[in-house]
DNA sequence: TAGATTGTTAATCGATTAACAATC
DNA sequence: TAGATTGTTAATCGATTAACAATC
């Protein structure tokens, strides 16, 4: 359980590098493929569709209808449903409420997981009071600081500990997920101790790239890179607005 | 300037639909080759990578340098760069300021854009004062929100502005970047505002996918996905231990 | 049966990576 | 010159899309 020196490093807003751990392979669907990454990624948007439609009292959709309301090709949501089975009917279409379990479970998110958060700034108050954590089956079972004006002070209905206590808090929760809302300088630091306690995912808001060991996932919001996509764009509309 | 019936529609983490607008071709490097869009969103952790570098003093640094900072395979980091022009030195390295300031350059980062904040909740609260923006140079110019409680208050040095006043804050202020941090439920009514009052890029930050005319450029960040997508990788984790 | 719609195949397209000639 | 490192080419790989047979 040593954090080795990093070997694999986070992309932003992609994977971290080799989740893969034991056996090398992808991730397999009910079918026994495996599930490609660039299909996973796009199976909450799946599910969320789903789940506005069944809200709306719908219980028979197409791949046209979901893929709009998805905003991706039916051909490609076809394709994608594939990898996990056969769930769909031939000139009938999917059941809402069966495809939704279906994608849940394969994502899953049957399962309650446990996130630790680290960084109680203002982004970790608003992550630790967002209720699309719960809405998803996760609960948030830890709030960690490093600065002793916060720790001791209750957020979200939890009490926020001192990041010495970071391996215990792991441990004791059985949290598997942490979440970093750190400064930049402080994130690789941070994510080591997440490590070293046993977290297996990371989600960081911090814009730097970490170093994790293979087996760990890391997946990156740098709202800093967003804009600056954005600006690269924009740029063009101005240019050709001339 | 009339918002058209949606035809493309955001995917999660990825573009908007259509950001082509006029010319159809894609956006073009020095060189006049068009840049290919996997390599943007690879630019801006090139550009962190340089500007830590930078903080340390290095001056001249390497694609194999530069890739393990950045988290990517050098041979796609000398590509990546190979479409923006030739800023490095056959045997000798990049010389670090002079391809910050080219990298800066093509994601237009010289020009301040402005952006406007829809939705001051917890999010909006932190991103008003996410001292990200302006490191970047982004200014955020205006805050907005439908709730009368919140209309008023200042955050981060600015008065929030009702919902109807939105149009006129962008035209004003000259914005051409909407960030939303509104519930799903508005973000549709929200994004349409954005759009009929002339923004061009948005920032969503609502689990819901959104409908833009042509040539508006949509980014998505959605926490609740990419926690479905390290639990996906979780339970793989958990079933192989097991 | 006729119409609709899936699941899958095959074709296209784009992205990644390795290899190496160019050149400092 | 010898060593280092880029920029580019070519090979590999994976993802997207169109088309259609299967089938409800």
């Amino acid at each position: 359980m040593d954090n080795q020196p990093g070997r694999s490093v986070e992309r932003s807003g992609g994977h971290g590098g080799a989740h893969g751990g034991a056996h090398g392979g992808g991730h397999s669907g009910a079918h026994g493929r495996p599930v490609p990454p660039s299909t996973v990624v796009r199976l909450p948007g799946y599910l969320r569709a789903l789940d506005a439609l069944a809200a709306e009292g719908v219980v028979l959709t197409s791949s046209d209808e979901l893929a709009g309301r998805a905003g991706v090709n039916p051909a490609q949501l076809r394709k994608d449903l594939s990898f996990l089975g056969s769930y769909g009917r031939r000139g009938i279409g999917y059941d809402v409420a069966h495809l939704s379990e279906q994608v849940g479970t394969v994502l899953g998110l049957t399962t309650q997981r446990r996130v630790v958060i680290v960084g109680i700034g203002n982004l970790g108050h608003a992550l630790a009071n967002y209720s699309g954590f719960a809405e998803r089956g996760f609960a948030v079972v830890g709030l960690v600081d490093a600065d002793p004006a916060v720790v001791g002070t209750t957020v979200g209905g939890l009490v926020v500990q001192p990041f010495e206590g970071l391996r215990s808090l792991v441990s004791t929760t059985d949290a598997s997920i942490g979440v970093i809302a750190t400064p930049a300088a402080g994130a690789q630091v941070v994510c080591d101790a997440l490590v070293e306690a046993g977290i297996g995912g990371i989600l960081t808001f911090a814009p730097r790239a970490l170093r994790v060991p293979d087996g760990v996932d890391v997946r990156a919001v740098d709202v800093a890179s967003e804009l600056a996509i954005l600006a690269f764009h924009d740029q063009w509309r101005s240019a050709t607005l001339a």
